[in-house]
DNA sequence: GTCTATATGTGGATAGAC
DNA sequence: GTCTATCCACATATAGAC
């Protein structure tokens, strides 16, 4: 059986999020794309605002299990790293694409203020992530000169996510690349 | 002599960009904060594509002239982008709102393909800038650790973006300090 | 330069039949 | 669950008078 109607919308959802922002699709357009009319699309997802209360939950839970992944396969803080930092690539896909917390940070006007909730929830579980890599990476010396694991994470995110701002505004990955090498050079 | 309208329009366009967003304001907001009709702001600025333009041609002025002013006041290079990183604090107005750049790289969609150029010599104007002042910062003893300026400008930008996002997403300007406070840290 | 009036499109959302 | 049909609000933009 192929995927059902729920979490083909979600999908399509949210790659239209990512790449065109909160404003930049409409009920029509996930229709159009999941071959039902519009009034079929509520029948899912009642409102726009319920849709992407629902976008960012996956999202989290996702996330979260993908640095779990990392955790089980990378035993080094530095390769954890460098293991996030090639999931915020991928997330780009060549410049034209966001990860949904940058996408919907960018929206806030848009979105229940569930939404903005649960993205301050993102950024705290992503910043405890961080602040454990670093520490194991200091304890285990793959990632050089760390000080202040909770400092260095408060500032990785916000790199990584600025990174990737600069990178689709111009759809250029290889600012992407310019503005991580910093980082990544120091990582075993 | 009161300011001129176009000035006026301006003035209340870009506010209302950086606090929400490119799509979050329409010709109707900006006529009434004014006091004209929708139909007047149409001869200063025929499209919104139009004015768009005029307010990243003016935001990179601005901020152009606003960096040779550091540079004229401060001499070290710590005092340098400290004034910087100032600027931007300053910039996201407890929370509330963002620089231009970072507002209109999120509406990348909306905005025409001019404003794209506009904003990659922009960030090019400002990683310039930072790279010298780094390179100042070397030599002068007031950034500590540069070894790379170039490399060190390519993810001071992205980093001081990403933070405005993120505290601004948040509405708390506390997630901007604490971004920054390893940067801030190297600063004498 | 500013106005009234209007054109035209699209957005999210609902009612009610099948 | 999906459909047709429709509502209403608001967006950008234009025509033409003053």
């Amino acid at each position: 059986m192929p995927t059902d109607t729920k979490s083909a919308l979600l999908m399509t959802a949210e790659r239209a999020a990512r790449t065109r922002g909160f404003d930049g699709f409409s009920y029509a357009d996930l229709a159009e794309s999941v071959g039902i009319r519009k009034a079929s699309v509520h029948h899912h997802f009642p409102t726009k605002a319920a849709l992407s209360v629902a976008l960012m939950h996956r999202y989290h839970a996702d996330k979260e299990a993908a640095c779990a992944r990392v955790d089980a396969a990378e035993p080094t803080g530095g390769a954890r790293l460098l293991a996030l930092i090639n999931l915020y690539r991928e997330a780009l896909d060549g410049g034209k694409s966001l990860c949904l917390c940058v996408s919907f940070s960018t929206s806030r006007e848009s979105l229940p203020s569930e939404v903005t909730a649960q993205i301050g929830r993102f950024r705290m579980m992503m910043i405890g992530w961080l602040e454990a890599t670093f520490e194991v990476g200091r304890c285990d010396g793959t990632i050089a000169g760390v000080e202040d694991p909770a400092a260095e994470a408060a500032a990785t995110l916000p790199l990584l996510e600025g990174a990737q701002l600069a990178a689709r505004a111009a759809e250029n990955p290889a600012i992407f690349e310019c503005g991580l090498k910093l980082l990544r050079q120091r990582l075993t």
